[in-house]
DNA sequence: TCATCTACGTGCGCTAGCATACAGACGACA
DNA sequence: TGTCGTCTGTATGCTAGCGCACGTAGATGA
């Protein structure tokens, strides 16, 4: 396991650059910019012209949508694994919804033009980002399924999962109340999943500091959203290196 | 308004097709396959691997999640607006979603390899199925949001307003309980929201058959999520034939 | 015209999750 | 060490939507 804190922030962090050909990486490491990102930090709100993409490498980050009354509820995550501003690449520029880092750490980002330029050469660079794209595309669509039939106990469970895929450690410094805001559920809802699953011996947590004890069971107890999501990332971007 | 079933089939019905430079629409002309679409036609299933993408014309096709007890939740719609099988041009060749026909009515296919080859040149062809792509991951966050916060009741007029912007006519040939299963509630719960709109004079319907009357009406009756849905694809899709 | 099937209406008890309110407890910081 | 703000636990009622069950009315075809 990786010490989360100590860690001097490197693009090959992140999946996507660490999958690319040597080649198409040196051609853009130049203009990868460190960036830190505290949390709470708005990378873009809904309706704002993108101008980087970011390739996170400890920080996470949600996209969620913020309804008119001002509920909220988070469409996916991205961390570790992604690249944060693919409508840059869809030919739109910005989307409904809007990004800010839940987790607080690194990325890299990339002026929108730069971007554009190696995605249009059409080679690994557009394939992996397609690729990222649709599995993208499956995390969303989970989260409408999961929204749809499953209980707050059972979403509770997969976005921990998915949050800590993305860490190097199993502590998540988080409140209830933000992961209550993701959700799209009640704080008092998070505070009772979550009390379940101290009891059950899965989790163990002090005020804003939750620690996965027993990952196995906490898979168990999520839906199979978690799985579909996670299969799919794999099955899309695991091989990447044979992609050259 | 045009006639709905006396209609001869043609590619340009479909508004991506209609939107390309001739050049490109003829170059791929003689490949599309004029292909009928009856009731719960189901064109892949989970996993499946695509071998072509559908233009529809006048069908209506629902993307959806069939969960491992059997429930299922819609994830998008996808009619004469758009394509189905973007997931072929994202290199994952197979979704997770199933797809099946609720509106019959006719489609043109493409095979996989004429429609990569298209794709792969780069040119117009590929922005306008990158921006349909964003349009339809807009479309899936949507449904995600709905289903977290709107009454069951918000999301049948939303359902029906974007069903209903698919067709030349303001009648829908739909069962209760096929909403129902699009939208993953119970069917009294359907029988329940469509009387209360009916009664306030929004619909009418016999057995099977749902004409809309009032459609501003339902426009102020449904979330917020429909309008989202309808800007994003008309920003996306809307000045496509500028693009050349 | 009748039989039958399918779609639609309705009722009843139940539960998850909501809104609100308040109390205790931890931890940062002076 | 004490204070105070924030985070967490808990209680009470309320409502939307669920599961189940049954009745009725269009449609369809012999």
């Amino acid at each position: 396991m990786v010490s989360p804190l100590s860690e001097q922030p490197s693009p090959k962090q992140n999946h996507l650059l660490a999958a690319l050909p040597t080649e198409i990486f040196e051609r853009i490491a130049p203009y990868l910019e460190l960036i830190k990102l505290p949390l709470g930090e708005v990378l873009y709100e809904s309706g704002d012209q993108l101008q980087h993409v970011y390739f996170l490498t400890s920080a996470i980050v949600s996209l969620n949508y913020l309804m008119e009354n001002g509920a909220s509820a988070e469409i996916a995550g991205v961390g570790n694994e992604g690249v944060l501003g693919v409508s840059i690449l869809m030919g739109g520029n910005t989307t409904t919804s809007r990004a800010s880092v839940h987790t607080a750490g690194h990325g890299y980002r990339l002026k929108r033009q730069v971007m554009m330029n190696e995605f249009n050469r059409g080679g690994p660079m557009m394939a992996l980002l397609l690729r990222y794209t649709q599995a993208l595309m499956t995390q969303i669509s989970q989260t409408a399924v999961c929204n749809r039939h499953h209980s707050v106990e059972q979403q509770l469970c997969r976005w921990l999962l998915l949050t800590l895929d993305r860490l190097p450690s199993n502590e998540l410094i988080l409140t209830q109340e933000l992961i209550a805001g993701m959700l799209g559920v009640r704080r008092e809802g998070i505070t009772e999943a979550a009390g379940n699953l101290q009891r059950a011996g899965f989790i163990s947590y002090r005020r804003g500091h939750i620690t996965v004890i027993d990952r196995l069971g906490m898979e168990g107890r999520s839906c199979e959203c978690y799985k579909v999501v996670k299969n799919e990332f794999h099955r899309l971007l695991n091989d990447l290196g044979r992609h050259e």
